[in-house]
DNA sequence: CATGAATGAGTGTTCATTCAT
DNA sequence: TATGAATGAACACTCATTCAT
């Protein structure tokens, strides 16, 4: 197993423990154990537990930024374009649900400080920023102020995931499909 | 100090300590200390410190329900009925702010029983779910899934609270008081 | 329920706890509780957790004393009268078999002073002691050091009743009878 | 100090202070301290204080085991081999006080588990069910229940130990060392 | 870099004992 | 006397972190 590996497996066995146990539940130790590498690694890939909290918060926003990122390509009219990218975000939660589990957990937790959890947000926010900006710009949505809307999309988008994610099969259908769409796009429609 | 009166004063500090803290951060002495009594008189009122935190979820649940059935007096069209809740309900966060972001710390995590947080939830959202089928009886609201409108209710819910939480003098601002709830109501309406 | 009464229920319930649980696994707490009374009420009749013990060991050791004493009549030859003395000891061990198996776990125990083991050893020992010395007298016991004898005897009597106590139905097999009370006689006979 | 060195000076600075203040009434933290490590290190060599509590008993057992295995040679008449036995037995308690002690203390408390008794006990009367059998098929035994005399042998052999361990010099006198082991012999003797 | 034994401060919890009622 | 809530010192045990190998 290569250097890089094992931060990785360290990485990965730390999601999934830290998923299923929480954080303070989850000692170093075991994460060790069960990356197969000894305790003491852990400590040369991290300086503290706390900083492979953050470092793991910090990839796994990476990795969904790149996974969406990846996906978009804005041509349509402002509705497509917005529904293209709802899908796309929950089929990641959806293909993803450790991570975005994760996510849930975490995002209001002071086990990551507030700092480098506010960074995440605005980062997965940026994509509707700027959705936001230009159906304001046509007069298609409405013009409530920005930071409450941000809000407010970023609460849709919880609340979707959370439900598909505990309802895995209703994401296939269409009628919660739309209907999930819907509810987003219409809260903030002109 | 009466009896009540050292528990009350024990889930009253758990609730700060625990909202500034963290539920793992904060030790029971720290507790018993900052409310004035002995460590051993904390797990007199309660068996663990899990079960403090149990009965502190539940209790704080109760006030809301308590605050919330008290203020509802339901005679007007489903709309300004909605928008009567929906601002008690906003009050009743902006005017217990500590409870307020116990419940969006806590709502998620593994530190409380998930059953727990289950029962929570149904009770917080039982208002919800009144108004939503008198609404679709009426043809007012939209006829989606029950099951998704609830969970985006109170993911509305939660992020027009933590914004107004985090920007308490916005919600005398009427702009802001109108634009959060009419993203509550066109996500909805039909 | 009488003073009396109270005190009496403490010591019955201390002794099946203690023997059950052991004297640290028992809590003054449960001993007050299971015998009925409030936890304070057992610090009215014995000064601490210690002093009930004493007190148990001694009134239990007396309580032995004088069913023994009461069933002793010497006035057969020196093998008769000790084989009586045998089955009353057995017998009552057979009776009381929380009382005997509290003696077999407190008799070394360092929960217990031992200079009040000592004085609960000796009044137990002396009617062997006497037999002893009437043995010596006639020639039919052995001229041992009387010190030995007396431990020796000791050690065959906690055997026999450690084994009648596990095994209880033996003790109505003449044979097992018999054979418990030869040995006994046979170690100490000229 | 290695790391075999560590668990052995845990091992011995628990003997001595279980069988000085008892099992209870010594603290995890003072054995440490005693064995000159860290509060940490006894619980990384024993998962509990009660592991390490069984795990000294078994040494100890496996100790006197080892010592009576390696003196015995079993050549001449029974009773002459008989009487090898109990005076290699004795001499082991009195070389090694501490762990006869301990023995004394512990073979009858709750504070080990009565499966880890058993199974030392038996390990002990080994030796002696051995020479008991041989006697019976010679006819220079009793024909008395085994299992009845195997727990007068051990009674024996505990009262015996007990009376030299308190009085050690009696055990160079030969008028006691050889009417403990009359006393034992006599016992059996058809 | 990797290891894992060692560390010791810190934790939740217990429980004999007290004392105001 | 009797009560039982309150006390706080003491305990077994955990775990992030270090460091000699």
């Amino acid at each position: 197993m290569s250097r890089t590996d094992k931060k990785q497996a360290l990485l990965d066995t730390a999601l999934a423990l830290f998923v299923s146990q929480g954080f303070y539940a989850t000692s170093t130790a075991s994460i060790a154990k069960q990356a197969g590498v000894a305790t003491g690694t852990l400590f040369h890939h991290f300086s503290s537990k706390d900083e492979l909290m953050q470092q793991l918060f910090l990839s796994i926003k990476q990795e969904f930024a790149d996974a969406i990122t990846s996906q978009i390509n804005q041509q349509s009219d402002l509705k497509a374009d917005t529904q293209h990218l709802w899908q796309v975000a929950i089929n990641w939660a959806l293909s993803n649900p450790l991570k975005q589990e994760f996510f849930q957990q975490y995002s209001m937790s002071p086990s990551i400080p507030s700092e480098i959890r506010q960074q995440a947000m605005n980062s997965i926010l940026s994509f509707m920023g700027e959705l936001i900006l230009r159906g304001k710009k046509t007069g298609e949505l409405a013009d409530y102020p920005p930071s409450l809307m941000q809000e407010s999309c970023h609460g849709q988008y919880l609340a979707a995931t959370r439900y598909f994610l505990d309802n895995p099969n209703k994401w296939q259908d269409e009628i919660y499909k739309q209907a999930s769409f819907s509810m987003f796009w219409n809260a903030m429609k002109a």
